[in-house]
DNA sequence: GAAGTATGTCGCAAATATACGACATTGAAT
DNA sequence: ATTCAATGTCGTATATTTGCGACATACTTC
């Protein structure tokens, strides 16, 4: 993101909206919902689930490495995705304590100067 | 979103995935916070705090307000946005349902197929 | 080594997002 | 009524995303 002037906000605020952007597709939700609910880890046949062609599948699938929210090792002939956990949890309580300051704060009220 | 596949993916999926795209960008991310730090509903001085043109501003105020995830009144001359916290809360639960989801399953461990 | 399979990368076309200046609109103030 | 300030909208240029076919790579198997 050279173009964007994404260098003129706060790092906070940057690595919130990174993680927003890997999650801005249907692809990318899926696609770590799938591998949620993969008991072992599963390769590229991600696709075949998936109502795009591979090739796109697999650019989703870097995107979401480019993030480390997923990480792949390969095993032979397959390539084997899991979800970094650790790095998901840490991102969740991101968005928590970003959506607590967002709900916690004095909403409009009725005693404010205006009403919506 | 007419070339997207989104249509192809659960209600769900789409949804999770639109509200990411609201928070995708710093500036958006920003404009949620200025709005919950400030006591009083603010007008489009938010574009005095941000370093962009107050068109842009502007555009990224409409991008929220079509998610409903902010409310603007028009008071006099001025334009009164507030968040709109009880649908901030409802997507916080979507978050934390999704993260939650995604963070229980079971991670690939060292007694699976591979090691990741 | 040759053939086959699973993946990733490249290059292109179409769609979207980002950013902003110029203009229109609307209410306030003189 | 006229002027001014606060906003929104339009047009446009540039950047990025999305999607896919065609190719390259790499490992397995025979």
């Amino acid at each position: 993101m050279t173009y964007a002037k994404t260098a003129a906000f706060t790092e906070e605020q940057q690595q919130l909206s990174r993680v927003a952007k890997a999650l801005a597709h249907p692809a990318r939700v899926a696609i770590i919902q799938f591998l949620a609910a993969q008991k072992t880890c599963i390769s590229g046949d991600i696709a075949a689930e998936l109502p795009l062609s591979r090739t796109t599948v697999s650019q989703h699938l870097q995107e979401l490495k480019a993030l480390d929210l997923i990480r792949g090792e390969i095993d032979g002939l397959t390539v084997c995705y899991c979800l970094n956990t650790e790095l998901l949890q840490r991102v969740h309580q991101q968005f928590t304590a970003f959506f607590i300051e967002a709900t916690s704060g004095a909403a409009c009220g009725p005693d404010d100067a205006c009403a919506c």
